[in-house]
DNA sequence: GTCTATAGTTAGATAGAC
DNA sequence: GTCTATCTAACTATAGAC
């Protein structure tokens, strides 16, 4: 790792304990382990580290949908398909690939921290923030089981609200849990009670297994 | 409003917006009317402005259940069979109270903002800010619902996992329109067919009005 | 209880040696 | 590309007049 990817690295850290205000340039130096004024060297100012985070992050976002395994646009009928004979567990093990993926990431875990604290001062995080862990994912998931509810592995619901119902929890398990990777296994617990809850509300009796 | 009152008003209002540290006395001092030098006639430094709006906060929330309408633990039954008969346009209501509540009291929603920002650096916030916003709720209405179960207003079902489908939207759409009061009407249609969904899930047909 | 003035400190950023 | 030294500005907080 470069000297100028130790900053952006020890700088999301701090950033997203104590804020973009609170945390200052020789914090972040002694964690990269220089003198504040050779960080100079690699960025002309603290908000040019900040700006190369958010960067950073709108390019993991872009690989972010391929990485999931979340299939794109074009084919959606295949990906309903494809989850529509989900067992319990398969849907557990679904959920929990997405949970995880946004608690456990070091890079996305960070992020969020930080951008939930600037969102309110800052209204271009603020719309990254909404975008990422909003409404993608709730609008992704509405057209999901939208496509399942025709196909008929799910009974007729409102798919909007039942892309609230599947993503509401992981959301509030994510604002709970970021950051506390101690207690990992409560959320997941909590979790697969909630994924078995939503698969006996939905699932078409039927289709199912 | 006393200048004291002031004080702990708009910088409430602007550590709700830019956090603590970011917040200056001055822009504090501005906001009142008065030079900050005069500021600490009525406060010894800026931390105790901060600490004597945590400590109104605890006020307000022993306050809150009673203010809400909320019942006490002594008589749950009442409480269960008060709202066993409940309507989807009653339940509707109950859950806009909660939502309006959080959202447009000016102290709370405010606070939230704050508390939200601070969680992450300090351990006496993140506690009281998991604590109102997230365990309390999720653990009454647990045993409200595990009540009414019980009286069969609803059917057999999880009950630590029906609160989470009733309160993990509510704190999902807290999130994302907590100080944008603009878009107030977006978040209460999406509340009522939330509601209207949690309803047609889990009322008991045969005890349905 | 407000003001002006200022002390004391720290932060972000630059200059220049090596 | 790191260091020491330093500048400048901003911030918290205090002193003392009115």
């Amino acid at each position: 790792m470069t000297t100028k990817e130790k900053i952006v690295d020890e700088a999301l850290t701090l950033f997203s304990i104590n804020g973009f205000k609170a945390t200052t340039v020789k914090a972040i130096a002694d964690a990269v382990g220089i003198k504040d004024s050779s960080l100079y060297k690699h960025f002309s100012s603290k908000k040019e580290i900040f700006d190369t985070i958010v960067e950073r992050m709108r390019e993991k976002m872009a690989e972010m949908s391929v990485e999931i395994g979340l299939p794109d646009e074009n084919d959606f009928l295949k990906a309903a398909s494809k989850y529509a004979n989900m067992s319990l567990e398969e849907l557990q093990a679904f959920s929990r690939m997405i949970f995880l993926f946004y608690l456990k990431d070091d890079l996305i875990s960070r992020f969020w921290r930080l951008a939930n604290m600037e969102q309110y001062s800052d209204p271009e995080i603020y719309e990254i923030y909404r975008n990422i862990f909003m409404e993608e994912s709730i609008a992704y998931q509405a057209k999901l089981f939208n496509e399942m509810i025709r196909q008929g592995s799910f009974s007729a619901h409102d798919p909007k609200a039942m892309a609230m119902n599947f993503y509401a929890p992981i959301f509030f398990l994510l604002s709970k849990y970021n950051g506390r990777s101690a207690e990992e296994k409560e959320a997941l617990d909590i979790l697969d009670r909630q994924v078995e809850e939503f698969y006996h509300l939905y699932r078409n009796k039927y289709n199912a297994s």
